[in-house]
DNA sequence: CTCCACCTTGATTGATCGTTCAACCAAGGG
DNA sequence: CCCTTGGTTGAACGATCAATCAAGGTGGAG
C-alpha cells in the first residue's frame, strides 16, 4: 500500500468506469476497490465529476507510454506502425473475450452531453491519438500520393478503431473488428507505393 | 392522447435514452414525458430493462421505414444509396448542433455488458443495418471487383458511421464526420468502375 | 343491468445514491 | 511541549431511485 490514496482511487475508478460505465459505477464501489474512505475521496476531489476528469487526465498521460510506444517500438516503418497500433487493440479485444471497449469512446457517448469539462478532455484524448497516427502518415512522405489528406486519413483510422471495437463487443466476435480493419488496410495499402519508394 | 399508453411510454423512453443515456434516465422522467403513472409502466413492462428491450425493438422496426427507405428513395443507384444513408446521418449530426449520437451505438457501449438480452437486440439492429448496406454492394454487381468482400465493406460503412458520429459529437464539429466519410468515399469510389460498367 | 378482464392511479417502500462533517491521526517546526 | 498541516475515518443526511400494490375506473360481453 505504498501508492498514495489519490492514485489508488484514480486507478480503481479507471477500471470500474471502463468495465461498468461512469453512471453505473457508484462512489462506494470505487472506495471499496481502492481501499479508501469517502472522506479521502472528497479530500482529493470535489466530487464524482472531478474524479472523472482525473481519470481522463490519466488516460491522456498514458497515451504514449501505454498505447503508442509499445506499438511503435515493434517497427520503424511509419505505415506499419499504424497497423501495429490497431493490432494491439485487436489483442485487447481478443484477450478480453470481446468485452473490451475503448474507455475514451465509451465515456464519450455516456457523458458527452452532461459534462462539458469531461467532453473537452475526451476530445483532447481523441485529438492526441489522431495526431500520433497522423504523424505516421506524414513520416511516410512520398510513399503516399502527394494530395493525400493525412489528417483525414488519421481521423479515419481512429473512426474505424472506435467503430470496430464497438461492433466486436456487441457481437462478441473479433471477426467484426477484423472485417473493418481489413478493409481499412486494403485502402491504405492501395495508397502506399511501398517502403522502397 | 389517442396513442395508447404503452406506445407513449416507449416513445418517451426512446427520446430520453437517446438524449441522456439509459442509466441517467429515471423511470420518473419517462413517466412525466409520457404523461403516465408508474403503475401503467409496470403493467406493460416488467421493469426498466424490459422497457429498454421494447425501445430496441422499436428501433429495429423503424430501420427500414425511417432510416433506409427515405435514403433509398432518392436514388436507384446502389452505390449512391450507401452515400445517401450516410448523408442522412450527416444531416442528423448537423441539424442537432453536433449533439446527435447513434441511439443504438450509445446503448451498445452503455448496456453492452450488463444486459445480455439488450446486447442481443443491439446486435440485431447492427446486423440489419449492415445487411441493408451489403444488399447495395451486392446490387452493384460487376461494378465492384469480383473479389470484393461485400459483407466486409458493409461492416466498414457501419463502423465508419458509428465512429464518425462519435467523434463529431465529441468535438462538436461536423467536420470530423465529413473527414472520415470523405476517406470512406474515396475508397469505395476507387473500387467502383462506374454506373456504366 | 351484472360481471369481469384490462388498465390506470398515486402514495408508499426500502434500497442506494453522492455528499458532508466533526472527530481523529501522524509528523515536523518552533 | 504545543500547534499546525495534510490526510484519514466512518457515521449520518437528504435526495432520488426502481419497484410495489391496493384501490378505482372503464368498456365490452353476456
Amino acid at each position: 500500500m505504498a501508492t498514495p490514496t489519490r492514485d489508488r482511487i484514480v486507478f480503481a475508478a479507471m477500471e470500474l468506469f471502463h468495465r461498468q460505465g461512469y453512471e453505473a459505477t457508484s462512489i462506494g464501489q470505487v472506495l471499496e476497490a481502492a481501499n479508501a474512505n469517502s472522506g479521502s475521496l472528497y479530500h482529493c476531489f470535489n466530487g464524482k465529476e472531478a474524479l472523472l476528469l482525473a481519470v481522463l487526465d490519466a488516460y491522456l498521460a498514458g497515451l504514449w507510454p501505454i498505447v503508442m510506444n509499445p506499438a511503435f517500438g515493434r517497427t520503424e516503418d511509419p505505415i506499419e506502425r499504424v497497423f501495429a497500433v490497431l493490432e494491439d487493440y485487436r489483442e485487447r479485444v481478443r484477450s478480453s473475450g470481446c468485452t473490451y471497449s475503448c474507455p475514451i469512446g465509451s465515456l464519450a457517448l455516456e457523458v458527452g452531453e452532461s459534462s462539458p469539462a469531461a467532453r473537452d478532455r475526451i476530445a483532447q484524448n481523441f485529438e492526441q491519438w489522431r495526431a500520433a497516427i497522423q504523424q505516421c502518415f506524414e513520416a511516410a512522405g512520398e510513399r503516399l500520393p502527394a494530395d493525400t489528406d493525412r489528417a483525414g486519413l488519421a481521423t479515419l483510422v481512429l473512426t474505424v478503431m472506435e467503430g470496430a471495437v464497438m461492433q466486436a463487443r456487441t457481437h462478441r466476435s473479433v471477426e467484426l473488428f477484423d472485417a473493418s480493419v481489413a478493409q481499412l488496410e486494403r485502402y491504405i495499402r492501395s495508397l502506399d507505393r511501398g517502403p522502397t519508394h
